[in-house]
DNA sequence: TTGACTTTACCGTCCGGACGGTACAGTAAA
DNA sequence: TTTACTGTACCGTCCGGACGGTAAAGTCAA
């Protein structure tokens, strides 16, 4: 039970998620994990009996990331208007500044089994569903939905479309669509 | 040389895509591929040498089918401002009206090779330079290739996020967004 | 129009290797 | 003594791909 550094999950998981990027999830053997993560594979098989097992924790740990980093954001927010659109974008922001290279393990995950998509299908809906509450003109709440989708498939895919200045620009750019205190739509006080 | 009905080639291709999202990119087996498409497994060798020539195909033919009807939209709008963005809208509204199922053969190329998708990044790169020059606010036009990428990718993914409603609220949003004659934005004539 | 040959478009079988998973004996720390 | 592994050996299955064969369609000279 490792407190302070990596655990042996998470040094697994990460080693998942690496390989699958490397060499594309069809060759993602346990073999290999176990040897990037730095343990036999009866050590890995210890920790995760199944492949299956395996590549549920990956999805898993990513929705719950998602989820601690988005719910920190809106606690900020107070359920102003727009206040689960900002927090989307402030959530996208912080992971792409701090470029981690997960996700692609996601990627690995539906290519064994597309099942394993249905937890991030369920927390997308209800994820969206509060966005469109929570604003002030659903479609505007939509299409910022797709436009952080749209980044975070960029990325889920390992393309780089666009720029690290692109990338700002976007997000400035969605930042000032749904910002606290907007002169073009006088529809709500927006106070704060 | 079959000339009014399908290919074998497309037949192949069609068959690939559709298995690749039932059981998952992993699980595409040629055998598989040979079952649905109605030959036998030396026949598909015989079309496609290697597994990796079917799945170059199945990057390719999306890509070219894409460039295929982009084009026709944008002939008809003469490198008017935003044409671009505006083609890529309606591009991306018929595939979804139309509702093929084929892109998730990309995902299986990705998953058995990264390299894979290669052209998409490439096409995608001079797709959104394209984008920006021809609009008149660049990040805006950013904004409108992500959203257009979180719809495809949520397609690409088979996730239901959206409602069928959803999607056309979306696009016709865009649509507005872009739209030739916008009151809101009296940077340019926009006649027709 | 017929026979000889070539090309196209497949079929069916087989093989080597990779991979998921099992089994089990050992070990070092807590 | 339990926990958390290591390391090795192995099994069964699946899969990509090579290969030999073949039936039908097309080509072309006589």
């Amino acid at each position: 039970m490792r407190a302070a550094t990596l655990t042996t999950k998470d040094k697994i998981l990460q080693a998942a998620a690496e390989i699958a990027m490397e060499v594309g999830p069809v060759h993602l053997s346990l073999d290999a994990v176990a040897r990037r993560a730095g343990l036999s594979k009866g050590g890995l098989l210890y920790t995760f009996p199944t492949k299956a097992k395996l590549l549920e924790a990956l999805v898993e740990h990513h929705v719950a990331e998602f989820d601690e980093s988005l719910r920190m954001q809106e606690a900020r927010r107070n359920h102003k208007v727009n206040s689960v659109v900002q927090a989307c974008i402030e959530v996208y922001r912080a992971e792409f500044v701090l470029n981690e290279p997960e996700p692609s393990g996601i990627l690995a995950a539906i290519a064994n089994d597309p099942s394993f998509i249905d937890p991030i299908r369920r927390y997308n809906k209800q994820l969206l569903d509060r966005m469109k509450e929570n604003s002030e003109d659903p479609t505007m709440a939509l299409i910022a939905f797709l436009t952080i989708e749209g980044l975070r498939s960029l990325k889920l895919l390992d393309m780089d479309t666009l720029t690290h200045e692109d990338q700002i620009a976007a997000i400035d750019g969605l930042r000032q669509l749904f910002a606290p205190c907007d002169p073009d739509k006088p529809s709500q006080p927006a106070g704060g």
